[in-house]
DNA sequence: TATGAATGAGTCTTCATTCAT
DNA sequence: AATGAATGAAGACTCATTCAT
């Protein structure tokens, strides 16, 4: 995660990184902060604290709380952005395989809670700040969904996978793995995301196979 | 939102106070604000006045905001526990057909905002507090696991169901619904949610045959 | 102030709540209450829950919650200021078996938290409400002090009582029951207030013959 | 209420914050504010403006307004006991050349409001708080009441004074300077504490030698 | 007379944010 | 770059008091 020089093509934000490693390591600390107690409910001397810093200094590095909301979520997109954009063109050649791994590694990712604490961050502050729900609406999960619904229409015009309505095979694709990983951070039951493998593969069977008895 | 008319006999006056209809006229104030802004960032003061009361007035039915969002909570559960309870034995004959008309039943009622509400308030808050993630787990998720995944063992039972994990199937099931929701109310991403009918058959199309080609 | 004459002819129904005692029953809670938790931090509520009324209904007897603690204080006063009244002819004869019998009486009373109540609420609420200082000050203690500096003079003029000053006389005399009341009463300490013979003859030895050896 | 300049070598300029003295006048004002308004009537931010502070700052050294009661209290303690301790212990041999000098000191002590001020504290509050009755009735109280028994017993037992109750003792000698402090700090009467010296001469005429006509 | 309902004015306490060094 | 100190603005909660019946 080195700082990746200024690159002059991108207008720096606003809360742009004054010193090296301090920005991550605050952000890392709101996170934990804005996961654990929600954004309103986090303060920001928890998160100096958190991060080894005294609060005003947070405010070298970010103007204010909202800001920090903003770089937290921004952060998380470009690699999403970046992941989809190749999975399309990756799996062209044998869709279903692509989608299998590609479910195993999110299934994977999933049990991570720093890796679910953004979608669950957005889910609880977009009530009230609808630039936040629209900004992730648009530049993550469409394109999400859009990569995926190309490898399932490539699929199907291959002849790889069965004619189906492609939004419901993506819901039907993302949603268990969604429900899993609420159940799982959101509501703290035993997660199946343990054992990834073996999830997608129960998973895959429904999926690919139905539940119809077959002749 | 009629005051039911206590007694037909004598009209209620315009500006009677209708001390009965309150703590629902109160909640249902909380759960607007409380959705709208978080349970944090929602302002006594705010519910109040969307419910045409004072800020005190609020104190003499609920002892705090928690418990307001306890009762809100609470008020929601009994209904869910009762539906999953007579679900089970009800689909017991049919569960292919049980589920369909279930499935619809449930798309249609995720349209609807306020019934969205109360689990996405969970969601945003069951950090802070843990009793609610785990009172939330217990006596609504897991029972309404516990009832599909019946359905669904019982139906493989009776040879109507192929011969699948039901945790899985159970999954598959609801993953896509909640997706959908999520989209819908969170990110308020345009909904497919508005045709049940249409929604559920392209997913049951999925669900029942899969993806895979058939021979 | 009190509604007088209970007007016996029509012997008032037992559900019949009798107005005219209201006063007195709203007092003594009011007493109670202020006794247990100071005058500011008493609740008219609580006030009205002990005296069995409304909140509301305390308002028909009183106008104000400053109003109760002026009644209070005014009802206790009069009954002072006509025992210091008597108490200085009345002891004139025999002053130093006079102050004994009043001591003892005294004592006695002083056992009684309810006796002792007006004057710590006195103490508690005079930084406050100067003129309730002044009202007592120059009401009760004065009149209180003036009797027994009489009463001390007069023992000394007919040679019963040696020439001492009256005031200090006074305070000698006075002072001890003061502090043994505080003791009990405020500091809940184990009290010799019950027996107040005992209490009234050890201090009536100190008293009365010093704390010098005799030759 | 000069700065105690913390080093003479750099005179702390006029708008240095004086973190380290903070407390001490939060306590000051906080003394004023409760003894003059009385502790639940006395609002946070007065004592601040008392204190020049924001309101929010006397939170940075005390937790609640409880605290700043506590602390309060405590701070007047530890003197007390351990003049309470170290009083027996002195005056033993001649006891009541003692009681005499302490007396006068005690008395010019009372003179000054702010030395009366926690105790009448105490007495408006114990109501409702009973462990800062307990507190103060064991650790200041009975201390200073048991100092002074052993020096009375240790006079009678050198003969130095005649056989009398200790407690009766006690009890005349503090009472009396009880009552006048009283009488001048809460009555706001004219106090005979301003000449100190003249007022135990006359109270010691009484105490050592009693009301009885010597022989 | 009596009260359930309601409220305006206030209080403690918290926290994002700024300032002086 | 960093911080200890400070604060303004806000919010939950309370309570004496009033009102309509």
């Amino acid at each position: 995660m080195a700082p990746k020089s200024a690159s002059a093509r991108v207008p720096a934000p606003r809360w742009r990184r004054r010193a090296e490693a301090r920005p991550e390591e605050i952000l890392e600390a709101a996170l934990a902060e804005f996961t654990a107690k929600g954004f309103e409910a986090a303060r920001m001397e928890d998160i100096a604290k958190a991060a080894g810093l005294s609060k005003a200094a947070i405010y070298l590095y970010f103007p204010s709380k909202m800001a920090l909301l903003e770089a937290l979520i921004e952060a998380k997109v470009s690699p999403l952005a970046h992941q989809a954009a190749t999975l399309a063109a990756a799996g062209q050649a044998d869709p279903l395989t692509a989608l299998r791994m590609l479910s195993t590694a999110i299934a994977a990712l999933m049990a991570d809670p720093k890796v679910v604490a953004v979608p669950r961050l957005v889910i609880g502050v977009c009530g009230r700040f609808p630039e936040i729900a629209e900004y992730y609406r648009v530049q993550v999960v469409a394109k999400a969904r859009g990569a995926l619904e190309q490898l399932i229409e490539a699929g199907v015009a291959g002849g790889k996978i069965r004619k189906v309505d492609a939004a419901a095979a993506v819901r039907a694709f993302i949603g268990p793995l969604l429900f899993e990983a609420m159940w799982t951070h959101v509501l703290k039951g035993e997660t199946a995301l343990n054992d990834p493998r073996k999830l997608i593969e129960q998973q895959f069977d429904v999926l690919l196979n139905g539940l119809e008895p077959r002749a």
